[in-house]
This record gives structure tokens, C-alpha cells and sequence, in this order.
DNA sequence: GTATGCATTTCGTCA
DNA sequence: TGACGAAGTGCATAC
């Protein structure tokens, strides 16, 4: 990885234009050739970037990026301030937990809490449109299509209802069911004029009792 | 900005879990408190990161950041490589062109290319699901709805949809055009299906009569 | 390679 | 401040 600071000016001509006055910066070089323009605020994203793969040309003053898209990066170098280079080698990777696979999982040995009575039919019940994340039966043994999500916005509940109305052809009357541990207003407000049941639920509770599960059972 | 390259652990306890094996990384603390740990590959997004408004407490070997929100990363330095800071001040911000609005603009003046002898009623026509980018008439006087995007996907389709289901009981019979620089296919075929125009615009096209405008009338 | 859906999305804008 | 929609979204994965 390669840090430059340097006062320069950047121009991106792509999926837009975008330009940066002249400026101090941070010029990162990845080994996977991508180059970031950092500022010292604004957390998290590059001022500007060109993401892998792409192949970096350095000249005289100018860097130019360019991607096999046709879209390029050009840093106008007018002042180096510093310039160092490290080998970091390879990044054994992250490990996660808590995003919406494993919601998913969780529910999917927990069925009962997405509505009394229910039992798991089957999990990624493929349609010809895409998974659904859950297949149930309810208590009077009618089938159910549960979608679950972190975070619930209304795409979340057009997806499910594209679902509906397309395993309907397949099942007959369907009921449906949009899980997530916090909903949007308008999210809610299009399941319940969809005829949709939205079921908020608790991610540690969860991972909680499937803790407790071989203790139990 | 301080720049740390330094063999380390991260571990981020907030929206989700997630741990970093011992290895060497580039650590990113920001004017604005913000701290970003990259690794030499995987362009743009950090492995880790905590946005501003944050708080950094640097001791002996760990790091720690915390947020508003109860979120916690955690960063335990097992070696320095090299350690240094630089002064860059505040950035000028860039210049942008291109995006959404600015092609609604150019199509709000330019409406014959949605369709022809199509006249403008109102720009961001608002309902109570949100705002309508066009509302227009079509050459036999009868109400169009425009929904603009740089580039339309399934959810655009949903939501000229749904504003058409809305405006109809408004207005009576509406007809619907989707207007984007480019199309998913899926999108195309949704549309088609619910009897939704898709018109391509050429935005440099339109930028160009756009700038010709004061010379032709 | 293309299409699809998630993301600690991040980021703006507007009520 | 909260909600809502766009993003050069990026990114992984299934087809």
C-alpha cells in the first residue's frame, strides 16, 4: 500500500463528472491496483475512487486511473508531502454475526415466534422469481411466505408481495408475513393495506434461546 | 489525519458483530474523530470503521471508539510499523453534475421527448405517497404521470405504479412514463406489463438542446 | 458474465 | 431529529 499526501486536483469523468478543487489530500494505492482520495473529514467514503479492476498510469504530475468501463480518474499532483509505501500482505478476513442470514436461520428453527402454531415447510423456497426466506404452515396447517429482513422498508414489502401473488398460482391463497427487527413507518403502513402481517422481532432473544435450545430439548 | 500501519485486532461491537484476526492494516484516524482500519485490498469500503460523531480514546495497546448509539470498535495494537500525521485542512468539496435532479430539469423543459406534443402541467406534482418528478398531458390532453431515474430498475416501476394507482382516483385515467438514460430488463418488462411507457433519454442529447435553447427561440 | 438482493450501507434533503 | 430516497452506491452470490 502506497500513502501519498499531496496538494492536488482530482477529476472523475464516468457514471458522472465530478471535480475537486485544489486541496491537501491522501492519495491511497491499494495492491489491488484501486486508488482512494481521502479528505480528513467525512468518515468512511472517499472524496473520490476508482475500485478494482483498474490499472493505474503515474506520471510526471498526473496519475490517471482508468477501468475497463471507460471511466477514468485523473490526480493532478502539484505538491508531495509525503510518500511512503508498506507491504501489509494478505487480510485473513472478517468474521460477522448478525446480519440477515442469520436472522434467517434463527427463525427458521424458531417458527413460532412469527405466529402461533407455526411450523417450518421449508427454508429458501425457490420461485421462479427468487427465494422466499421462509415457507411455513400456520396453526389451521395453511401455507405461509415469511420474509425476513433486519430493517423492513417497502421494497421489503413489494418483494413479498411479488412472492405472494406468485407462489399463489402455485399453492393457492397464501398468507404473508414480513419479519425484521425494526420497521419503517410507510413499511408498515403498505403491509397492513396489503393484508400482510408484520412481526418485530429480537435478534439477542433469539440467539438467546437457541443458546438455551439443547438445554431444553 | 493520523496514519498507522500497525499489526492488529479489530473487533466492532454495534448493529452487528464482527472480529479481525491478528495481521497488518492501515489505521485511518480523521479530523472529524472518525477512524477507518483498510486493509491493502478491497478497494473503497474499510474493514472496519466508526463514522462521526465519534469519540477516540487511545491507551497503551488499545484503541477505542465509541459512538452515540452504544457502538463499539475496538482496536488492540500488537506492533507499530510506522506512525505519522499530517495537517491537510478543509477540503474545498466538489462539483458534481449528472445526477438525478439535473436530468428531471432538462426534461421538465424538454417535454416533447417523453412524447409527442406532450405538454408540462407541473414539476414534483405532489400526492399524499410522496411527489410525482412530471405531471403532464399527452397530445390528446390526457394526464400523464413522468417518473425520472438515471437508470430504472423493478423498484421504479413499483413506485410509478403505485403513484398511478394513487392519481387515479385523483385525476381519473392516467397514463404512466418511465424516463431513464438506462433500463434493467427486468424493468422493461414489469413496465410492459403494466402498460408503463419506457422512454430512453440521452442526457448529453438533452444538455445540448439545452445550451442550443437561447440560440433557437 | 449477468441479474438479484443485502449493507454496520452512507449520504443528502426535507418536513 | 426522523423519515425517505438516491448512490459513480459497493459487494457477494445465484443463475
Amino acid at each position: 500500500m502506497r500513502l501519498v499526501i499531496a496538494r492536488c486536483t482530482v477529476d472523475y469523468v464516468g457514471r458522472l463528472t465530478a471535480h475537486l478543487p485544489d486541496a491537501v489530500r491522501l492519495l491511497m494505492v491499494k495492491a489491488d491496483g484501486s486508488v482512494l482520495v481521502h479528505s480528513d473529514t467525512g468518515g468512511y467514503k472517499p472524496l473520490m475512487w476508482m475500485t478494482p479492476p483498474c490499472s493505474l498510469t503515474v506520471g510526471e504530475h498526473t496519475w490517471t486511473v482508468t477501468n475497463k468501463g471507460g471511466e477514468e480518474l485523473v490526480i493532478t499532483v502539484h505538491e508531495v508531502l509525503s510518500d511512503v509505501a508498506h507491504e501489509l500482505g494478505n487480510d485473513p478476513g472478517l468474521v460477522k454475526d448478525g446480519v440477515e442470514k442469520q436472522l434467517q436461520a434463527l427463525l427458521a428453527e424458531q417458527t413460532h415466534v412469527l405466529g402461533e402454531g407455526f411450523t417450518l415447510v421449508q427454508r429458501e423456497y425457490f420461485t421462479d422469481i427468487g427465494p422466499v426466506d421462509l415457507l411455513c404452515r400456520d396453526a389451521g396447517g395453511a401455507h405461509v411466505l415469511v420474509e425476513v429482513k433486519r430493517h423492513a422498508e417497502i421494497d421489503s414489502v413489494e418483494q413479498l408481495t411479488r412472492y405472494l401473488q406468485r407462489v399463489s398460482t402455485v399453492l393457492g391463497e397464501v398468507q404473508g408475513v414480513l419479519a425484521a427487527q425494526t420497521f419503517k413507518p410507510q413499511a408498515k403502513v403498505l403491509a397492513a393495506d396489503r393484508g400482510i402481517t408484520c412481526v418485530q422481532v429480537d435478534y439477542e432473544a433469539l440467539k438467546g434461546l437457541e443458546s438455551l435450545r439443547p438445554t431444553l430439548f
